[in-house]
RNA sequence: UCCAGCGUGGCUCAAUGGCAGAGCAUCCGGCUGUUAACCGGACGGUUGGGGGUUCGAGUCCCUCCGCUGGAGCCA
């Protein structure tokens, strides 16, 4: 369908909805969408929406023309209006607000019905549907709540003077373990490989800048199917020269609280909007209980779990341990041959390593994975013959270890665990724009 | 990959092996304060595909496909 050009675009008082409240008593534009519409005959109810919020528009019979309220009358779900009203403050209204209209513009009306139009459709259907799922308020709100967390990250590290330094996406040597990296053809060269973690390069960038952090996606092929995962996600990884294991837990400590408190601050109406219990929120403030490997197990054990010194914690497990605490706890030291071959081993006890595991409360897992980074180059390539890997595809990763090695650590964050977690989603599909699960990539 | 579950109008779901139904959406009519509006009427079906058992299959069996949840692994 054509669009009709139209003398609103230059000289409307033109006003976001969200604004609407400090316009009481003037006339404005808004543009933007029909939610919903009810009618009881002589009067109309369209339910607008423009991106910055949700407003009720009242076209009434008697007090406008023919033609708006025919116009008003033709239009469905998801039309693109323009609509010229005063605005009211009216206790009936949802959000204490309402537009009463003078003059509506139709833009489009769709000739398809919206297909998105009830409260329970499945979840196979709005997965399908999810350029258009969208639209509606809760997933404004969760993307909105999204853009505050990823903001507050960035603003954590801005503000401690970290440099930001872009790792890349396509990558010639394998991260961490081969086996679940998503392999691709790169001209002549052979096979690359998407990251699945920045670390090795972070490492680079942190003995050139000290201090440093990444933000960006990653690729993990696992053949996983739960709520806890996604095949492409957003990572947040920090690396800092001359840091120890005790700095590193704090530094995360610090970034927890501080990325909960401002999203608090700055989309508190959001999450109270999608029906978060942000009590639970405020009470994330550093410092987080600790507990070591060792203490977890016993815990464990205590708790009825059949589970050994060297096992693995699973997410039976894992949700037990952090249902102890209402803020996340900090497990740290695990077995070495539980741990990737680059974390530093603890002198003081060799069959641990430092490194440590954040678990959210609430049942949401792991959101981040730390470690001190072995720094000696003898000892590095010990352990990487030890895990059966390639040293010569570690050349260059050695190779900053002969330079003015220095003690360092670091970590990684997973974005959409935090915002399932601080938003208080069931899924963590809904915590990212179009996600990419297992046998799903479209749209 | 393994285990479990689901697949019926556009959507969400019913239907002892025996006439395929309801609600929502859509369309028509009614209603000046609706909040998933409500009331009356209409339209809408190759029950995921293929094969089998049976007088008779949406229902039971086999197989394939799709999706969902979980496990392992991870952030």
């Amino acid at each position: 369908m054509k669009l009709k050009s139209s003398p609103w675009r230059c000289s409307m008082k033109v006003v976001d909805i969200s604004d609407l409240r400090s316009h009481t008593g003037e006339e404005v534009t808004v543009r933007g969408w029909l939610r919903r519409k009810r009618s009881s005959g002589k009067i109309q109810f369209l339910f607008l929406r423009d991106g910055s919020g949700f407003v009720q528009a009242i076209a009434e019979r008697s007090s406008v023309s023919d033609g708006v309220f025919q116009n008003a009358n033709n239009l469905k779900m998801e039309s693109s209006v323009v609509v010229k009203g005063v605005v009211k403050a009216e206790e009936r209204a949802p959000g204490g607000v309402e537009l009463l209209v003078t003059d509506i513009e139709v833009v489009q009306i769709p000739e398809k019905d919206f297909p998105i139009n009830k409260p329970d459709h499945s979840i196979d259907f709005l997965m399908d549907n999810r350029h258009l799922w969208l639209r509606t308020q809760r997933q404004t709100h969760i993307l909105k709540i999204r853009h505050e967390i990823i903001k507050a990250v960035r603003e954590f590290y801005n503000d401690r003077d970290f440099v930001l330094v872009d790792t890349p996406i396509f990558t010639g040597s394998i991260g961490e373990s081969a086996g679940n990296t998503f392999e691709i053809d790169y001209f002549d060269y052979g096979k690359a490989y998407l990251a699945q973690t920045g670390q090795l390069y972070l490492e680079a960038a942190a003995m050139a800048l000290g201090k440093v952090y990444n933000l960006g996606p990653t690729f993990r092929a696992e053949k996983s199917k739960t709520r806890r995962h996604l095949i492409e996600f957003w990572m947040n990884e920090a690396e800092v020269a001359y840091y120890k294991h005790e700095d590193n837990i704090k530094l995360q400590e610090d970034l927890v609280s501080y990325v909960v408190q401002k999203t608090l601050e700055r989309a508190g109406d959001n999450l109270l909007a999608i029906g978060r219990d942000i009590g639970k929120l405020k009470k994330i403030e550093a410092p987080f209980p600790r507990m070591t490997y060792d203490e977890a197990v016993r815990l464990l054990q205590k708790k009825g779990f059949t589970i050994a010194w060297g096992d693995d914690i699973g997410a039976d497990e894992e949700t037990a341990v952090a249902s102890e605490f209402d803020k996340p706890v900090v497990v740290e030291k695990y077995p070495k041959m539980m741990k990737a071959f680059y974390m530093q081993p603890d002198p003081e006890r060799p069959e641990v390593v430092f490194c440590d595991d954040m678990l959210a409360p609430e049942g949401y897992g792991e959101i981040i994975g730390a470690s001190e980074r072995i720094h000696e180059r003898e000892l590095l390539i010990e352990r990487i013959k030890e895990y059966g890997l390639d040293v010569s595809s570690y050349d260059w990763y050695l190779e900053l270890r002969d330079y003015g090695t220095v003690p360092h650590s670091g970590f990684g964050m997973g974005i959409e665990r935090v915002v399932a977690w601080i938003a208080g989603l069931e899924h963590i599909r809904e915590a990212i724009p179009f996600a990419r699960t297992l046998y799903r990539i479209h749209p």
